[in-house]
DNA sequence: TGCTGCTTTCGTCATTAAACGTAGTGTCAT
DNA sequence: ATGACACTACGTTTAATGACGAAAGCAGCA
């Protein structure tokens, strides 16, 4: 989720729409003139809709008001969206891709020798694979930055390579709000008896490969 | 953030909001007819947002819409919602309680006899405690029920019994968007490097303490 | 076959959002 | 005080929303 639908969102649900619209305009530090120039509209029509005259803005006019303070934070550098979603992409992330179309969760864990440690099933589909180095991850993302972990789709698989006990990723996962349709350990030394029972609780097969990321990854991206 | 508002944020931003009311709707389960029904609408008027004859419907029809397909949801036991918020309130948390204004971290850790491993300093301010039983939070909590962590206030030292390496806590911290004033392990097998740098990193002291759960419990509530 | 339930399409109408522009208030630095 | 800037208030226009209801298209199914 980015933060244009988490402000979209807001405003969408508050009592009083025109004064979620201020606080965020506020909170960007853009004037009303500034947004109505930006907009090229008229700054009355910003006062208008903060003060609560237009009482039901429609998706466009609240679209086009959060994408502009965004585009235009960013603009300036981007500091009150740092604040948001604070950080750059990182190197934790080794590969990450979507597909266009569902693949089969069971033939990819054949493809890849994997082992299911958990007693969920198999049968399911992904859209989308993330490898990621679990210990970088933990050290380097915020709370907003694990949502890129999930790129387009939540209905993906993820690869983590440096797992000791397996405990931290299924840990990391069962906090998160967002739930990826598999977790793969790469190598990992061992698997803690934690760590399947979060998989099992959250309904998420827990699978362990012993190829190496590399490999991995080039069997994902080859397929379909 | 409530399911609520993480709809409307989707509908408002994605580019045909019809199609995103309709995904939301299916995934809620419900028809055009009975969602027109509980509104007291034509049900050709659901048909017609969703189609996109109507481009840019407004906040109101769309905080309706939204708050209709929860409310539905809810007097069938929400089943659907479970599946975004899942779980009930648990037995992991020991003890919880606020109080009325500040008291000194560094006081509080010197009554419990705490030291202090990483290498943040203990001149700040709390606010209130939460003793949790650290593998049973993890099991039992999903992700909103972290939240309940916090009480009143976020400035506030959070007790983990059931401590073996010290990684679990601070990474379910580290994923969440809540942050404690400070953590204090009670009587942990030992301490992992991973949960110290954690701590610097999230600018959290970590203290470990070797006083048991009801004595800490006697303790902190006879605060002030 | 015909019924029932779910959905779509469309013509119509009242209301209101979306925009303008102008006029006006308040607050600053100069 | 004279702008410059930020905002408010309001009257006005037009295009779109929000709603209806009727008709008709598809399913499944007894």
């Amino acid at each position: 989720m980015d933060i244009q639908e988490k402000i979209a969102g807001e405003i969408t649900i508050a009592e009083n729409p025109g004064e979620t619209i201020r606080k965020w305009r506020e909170e960007f530090q853009v004037s009303q003139l500034d947004l109505a120039r930006y907009l090229e509209i008229s700054p009355s029509v910003i006062s208008d809709y903060e003060s609560g005259r237009r009482k039901s803005p429609g998706v466009t006019s609240i679209r086009k008001i959060v994408n502009a303070l965004v585009e235009i934070d960013l603009k300036r550098g981007g500091q009150v969206l740092r604040r948001y979603n604070s950080g750059m992409p990182s190197d934790a992330i080794i590969d990450i891709s979507d597909y266009s179309h569902d693949i089969s969760l069971e033939r990819v864990i054949r493809m890849i020798s994997g082992t299911n440690y958990s007693s969920i099933g198999l049968n399911r589909y992904i859209r989308g694979y993330t490898i990621v180095d679990g210990i970088k991850a933990i050290l380097s993302f915020s709370y907003s930055e694990y949502s890129k972990l999930y790129g387009w789709s939540s209905q993906r698989i993820i690869f983590f390579t440096e797992v000791k006990l397996g405990r931290s990723p299924m840990i990391a996962i069962r906090v998160h709000p967002l739930k990826p349709a598999a977790v793969v350990y790469i190598q990992p030394d061992r698997i803690d008896d934690l760590a399947v029972k979060l998989a099992d609780v959250e309904n998420i097969p827990l699978i362990v490969t012993e190829l190496d990321a590399p490999a991995i990854s080039k069997i994902m991206s080859s397929l379909k």
